[in-house]
This record gives structure tokens, C-alpha cells and sequence, in this order.
DNA sequence: CATAGCACTATACAAAAGTATAGTGATATT
DNA sequence: AATATCACTATACTTTTGTATAGTGCTATG
């Protein structure tokens, strides 16, 4: 194994860690998705809950977050067949799983906090 | 203790969590800022440098998302009185210590990337 | 029979983030 | 004297992201 082969090696391995960085970026960045999930981790809702919910949103942007947070496995969307329709958000297992992923962001936030408070 | 007492406190608190992600959010996303962070977190690197090693970026983005990380306290600016001028750029010990937040990404991502493709 | 609730969609617009391209002022090299 | 390097900055532009406002089709209620 040479020096150039080696270096190749770690580009594509941090070429790797940087596409799995950017998948959980992507489910968690912009404006909504964050209040969404937060607003999900304990119970599932309905439309107007979450929209009720999360002061200041817009249906437009609620739908489309949301239809977005489904296409990425995050949460699952139930209609139920009554008069009228009731459709129910609730987090995947995926979805779920980030709680760690934020709970280390909070203790990094708040360590960071403290930091550069000094 | 009454439950409108407690649900406000409960609201506090999650609205702390929300800051301490955000804090942490604001410092890793963007299109540039994981590539920059990810060039400095063995070595200290100068403009240059960063330049070469970060494919694509135009000096005016690397130079903003510098200013912004340096202001984060996430990294460091040295400039040396030498001819011409160098400057150095490295991770401040909390920059350092995003590695372990980015690693919790790195296995979230790639478990739910596994979850997904099945 | 007007009004309200549910779960959205449509259209137009504004703001934020990122790109393209050129240029600055100092010195050093050919 | 022309060209190159370093560490940027300036200006104009495009793309992405988010906002504002109104409206849809259905049914239930007063």
C-alpha cells in the first residue's frame, strides 16, 4: 500500500462520513423540521395539532415539511377512513433514533454556550 | 405545583433544547462549513490551502464562512508578521470537541441509511 | 342556509444563501 | 518590465428557502 493509494483511501472514506453527516443534516435543517420532530417525540397529531402546535407556521409550509419528513423515513403518515378524514403524523423508529442525535446537540450547544460566555 | 405551572416549565425547558441545537445547527450547516471544519480537524491550514483542499469554493465563500466560524468561536485566526502576510486558520478546542457531535451524525446517518434502503 | 372545521393546495412574492467574475495591494520571480 | 503569489474584497447575479394570502371539497352544526 503506497502513500497515494492510502490517500485515496481516506478521501473516499471521508467522502463517506461526510454524505452520512449531510443525510442527518438534511432531516434536521431549515426552519420547521426541528419544532416538527420536537413536537412529534411524544405523541403523535394531526394537522391542525401540529399546526396548532408550532407557533407561527404556515399549512403551506406545514405540508410540505411534512411530506418531506415522510419521503425521508421520518415520520408516517395514517389516514383513517372517516367523515370527515383524520390523518395522524406520528415519528418512524428512524425518526425516534434522532433523539440521540439531538441530545448531543444540545449538550454541545450548551458546552459551547458556556465556552465562549466566559 | 399545577399542571399549568408544570407545562410551562415544560415549554421552557424544551425551548432551551431548541436554542442549545439551534447554537449547534448554525455552526454545521450550510454548504461549507462541514467541508471547512472537516480540512482543519487534523491540521491547522492556511487560505490557500483551504482553498485547494475544498473542491469548488470561491475565495468569497471561503473568507464569509471563515469570518463566521472564527466568530462562532469555532476557530482560531493567526496572522503572521512575515513577508508576505500568513495567516493560519485552526479549530478552537470547541471546534475540536464538534467531532464528537458530527460522529453521532456519522452513525445515524449511516444506520438510517441501512434502515431505508431495506 | 350560512358558518365553521378539517386537511390541505395555489399563486405570488420576499429574503437568504450561494455563484461567477474580476480586482486589490503588497512583494517576489523571471 | 511582465507575471505570479498571498489573502482576500467588490459587484452583480441566480437559486433556494420561506412568507402572505386566498381558496378547495367535504361535512357537521346552529
Amino acid at each position: 500500500m503506497n502513500d497515494l493509494a492510502s490517500l485515496e483511501e481516506i478521501k473516499q472514506c471521508s467522502t463517506h462520513y461526510v454524505v452520512a453527516i449531510n443525510d442527518t443534516l438534511n432531516v434536521i435543517s431549515g426552519k420547521w423540521k426541528l419544532p416538527i420532530i420536537g413536537s412529534l417525540l411524544y405523541d403523535k397529531k394531526r394537522f391542525k395539532e401540529l399546526e396548532a402546535d408550532i407557533e407561527k407556521i404556515t399549512p403551506r409550509m406545514l405540508s410540505k415539511e411534512l411530506k418531506e419528513l415522510e419521503l425521508n423515513g421520518i415520520l408516517k403518515r395514517t389516514v383513517y377512513d372517516t367523515i370527515p378524514v383524520k390523518v395522524e403524523y406520528e415519528l418512524t423508529e428512524s425518526g425516534q433514533s434522532l433523539r440521540h442525535v439531538l441530545d448531543t446537540m444540545v449538550a454541545w450547544g450548551l458546552d459551547h454556550r458556556q465556552k465562549v460566555m466566559v
